[in-house]
DNA sequence: GGACTCCTGTCCTAGTGCTCCAAAGCACT
């Protein structure tokens, strides 16, 4: 069992003790331990049956611990399905809509009989809430606007989730098939998924599909045949199983990962060419001129192979066809990260853990970059605290000489554009990364000033996650992109492309403009322990989609060429 | 519910801005 699973348990216990109006210091324990569990290096599950003392994992007691056991053992916790049967399903739902939180959901079920996003829709619309204690025309507008924004995303997952998702799948039908490949939106690395499509070749499709509707994470089979079957698991996600003949999964592999515009580009080029492509291959009249591998299908059709992570009919194939596909940049071909957190502020690992956990995976440099005063929730850093713990990095570094660990700081852009700490202070740092975390309201025209403004400042040397969105959850604030990446581009300040699952910001059509214009990207993990440093990929995975080569991103530089771009002393 | 300790009772992550309505909920990692 996944660590996430125990995880989305406890939150969603707390959830609904939130609603149900209980102790906050009780909501809170089941919180801290989802964050503590969700981010141990260790799987929980193994754990627990080594017969290990969970105790002594911070936040979790005696109460907790049998609980994890209990679902570890049966998968369930008798106490969340109690729990869940004394308030109507639907309510859980409503906190994930922006500006509705816990006392909100309370107020709307209790004093408006309120049970769902769909109910809560037709009572804002139709002024039925402004009757309600402290509720006015406003906050219907924006509720409904809130529900607009989280329906367009609804049914989405993101990329994380349809990775383990697709893992756990795959190893359980591993036994029962030959290949066994994940296609869809997931093989082309969006930044979030629908469904899951799986191919499979197997020669015994029927014994496959039985095990894949038989899988313990099905909760509802919606199909089930002998060349395709779909089931819904647990988290909600639907995954398709498709069974295909060895000599069609190249063609099959083409069709199921799309992206739909690619598949109608290439279906109309091979009918300019009279050829018919299809799932089943790719024919001339009756007879089959490709189709067991992807490459031989793009031959086919006069193309190299296109990686999927360009297919989006976004003129990659204008691009092979003139032979000037980009060189995407590989995982490899990162040597550092710069942008990371250490417990001098909300990071869960010392800097001397975190630089231990780097040089591991191979890196020649990192920088730590906690917060800055601003950020009180994550216990953001003042000048002087920020000077203690540069030292502190220095220190470190003398006991870690395998990697090059950089001062750096994550300042806050403040609301008029200023920066949340002194520019001395900001000069004995080697990695400035500068950004918003407040205040996201402001009219367009203000946020791009305070924007530019912030990167005006000459100590600035990366602006993090730009657009400040989160997936699934909360838009970009509003600014003028095109005139932020001119500044960005004017002041040598370098972009980022936060490789947070939950951020991917920049996301890749923003990345590719941002080269565009001239502009030197990034690739941050963010990360708050050792273990999100693995989060690297998903980076990687969005600067592919924008088209980025090793050169437009700088921390594949050699440290060397990296501090020059920095505009720092190699010391 | 956990941690710490006073072994039953107490405290627990700080504080600010925003919004929208008139005192408080929500968001911020």
């Amino acid at each position: 069992m996944e660590n996430q699973k125990i995880a989305d348990i406890f939150n969603r216990i707390a959830d609904l003790l939130d609603i149900r109006g209980d102790n906050p210091f009780r909501i809170r324990s089941y919180r801290a331990a989802a964050r503590t569990i969700e981010d141990l290096p260790e799987n929980l599950a193994g754990a627990a049956g080594e017969g290990k003392d969970l105790t002594d994992l911070p936040g979790i007691g005696k109460d907790l611990a049998a609980k994890i056991a209990e679902i570890v053992q049966s998968g369930r916790l008798k106490f969340l399905d109690d729990l869940k049967k004394t308030l109507p399903p639907g309510l859980p739902e409503l906190l994930r809509l922006e500006g509705v939180g816990p006392k909100k959901v309370k107020l709307f079920y209790e004093e408006a009989g309120i049970d769902s996003i769909d109910s809560l829709d037709r009572a804002a619309r139709a002024g039925r809430l402004r009757g309600l204690d402290r509720m006015g025309e406003k906050t219907e507008e924006k509720i409904v606007r809130a529900i607009e924004s989280y329906r367009k995303t609804a049914g989405r997952f993101r990329l994380d989730t349809g990775f383990a998702a697709a893992e756990e799948i795959t190893a359980y039908l591993e036994p029962a098939a030959d290949d066994l490949v994940p296609a869809g939106s997931l093989r082309r690395r969006r930044e979030t998924v629908g469904d899951l499509d799986i191919l499979a070749v197997t020669r015994d499709g029927p014994g496959l599909m039985e095990r894949f509707v038989g899988q313990p994470e099905t909760t509802a089979v919606l199909a089930q045949g002998s060349t395709r079957s779909a089931v819904r698991v647990e988290n909600g996600l639907q995954v398709d199983l498709r069974v295909m003949a060895r000599e069609e999964f190249g063609s099959a592999l083409l069709y199921f990962t799309g992206s739909k515009a690619h598949n109608i580009a290439l279906r109309r080029r091979g009918r300019e060419r009279g050829l018919k492509v299809s799932e089943y291959g790719i024919f001339r009249g009756e007879k089959r001129i490709a189709g067991e591998t992807e490459e031989e299908c793009y031959r086919a059709l006069g193309l190299p192979w296109i990686p999927p992570e360009l297919r989006e009919n976004r003129g990659e194939i204008e691009a092979a066809e003139q032979n000037r596909l980009p060189r995407l940049i590989e995982p490899e071909a990162i040597r550092g990260d710069l942008q990371m957190h250490s417990t001098a502020s909300d990071g869960k690992e010392s800097v001397l853990e975190m630089a231990r956990a780097a040089e591991k995976r191979g890196y020649r440099y990192i920088a730590i970059t906690d917060h800055s005063q601003a950020v009180r929730v994550a216990g953001g850093l003042n000048e002087k605290e920020l000077a203690e713990h540069l030292k502190e990095i220095d220190k470190a570094g003398k006991k870690c000489p395998g990697i090059r660990i950089l001062k750096g700081v994550e300042v806050d852009i403040l609301a008029d554009g200023t920066l949340d700490l002194q520019d001395e202070i900001l000069r004995e740092c080697e990695v400035v990364v500068a950004s918003i975390h407040y205040n996201f309201n402001l009219p367009e025209k203000e946020m791009t000033r305070r924007i530019v403004r912030g990167l005006k400042n000459p100590q600035v040397n990366i602006f993090g996650h730009p657009t400040g969105r989160l997936l699934l959850q909360r838009e970009p604030y509003s600014f003028d992109f095109e005139e932020v990446v001119k500044a960005a581009v004017g002041e040598g300040v370098t972009l980022e492309i936060n490789a947070h699952p939950a951020r991917l910001d920049l996301n890749d059509v923003l990345a590719r403009r941002a080269k565009e214009l001239g502009a030197r990207l990034v690739i941050d993990t963010d990360a708050h322990s050792s273990l999100q440093l693995g989060l690297m990929e998903y980076g990687v995975f969005t600067a592919r989609r924008a088209w980025l080569e090793k050169d437009d991103v700088i921390n594949t530089y050699p440290l060397k060429k990296l501090l020059d771009v920095l505009n720092r002393p190699l010391r």
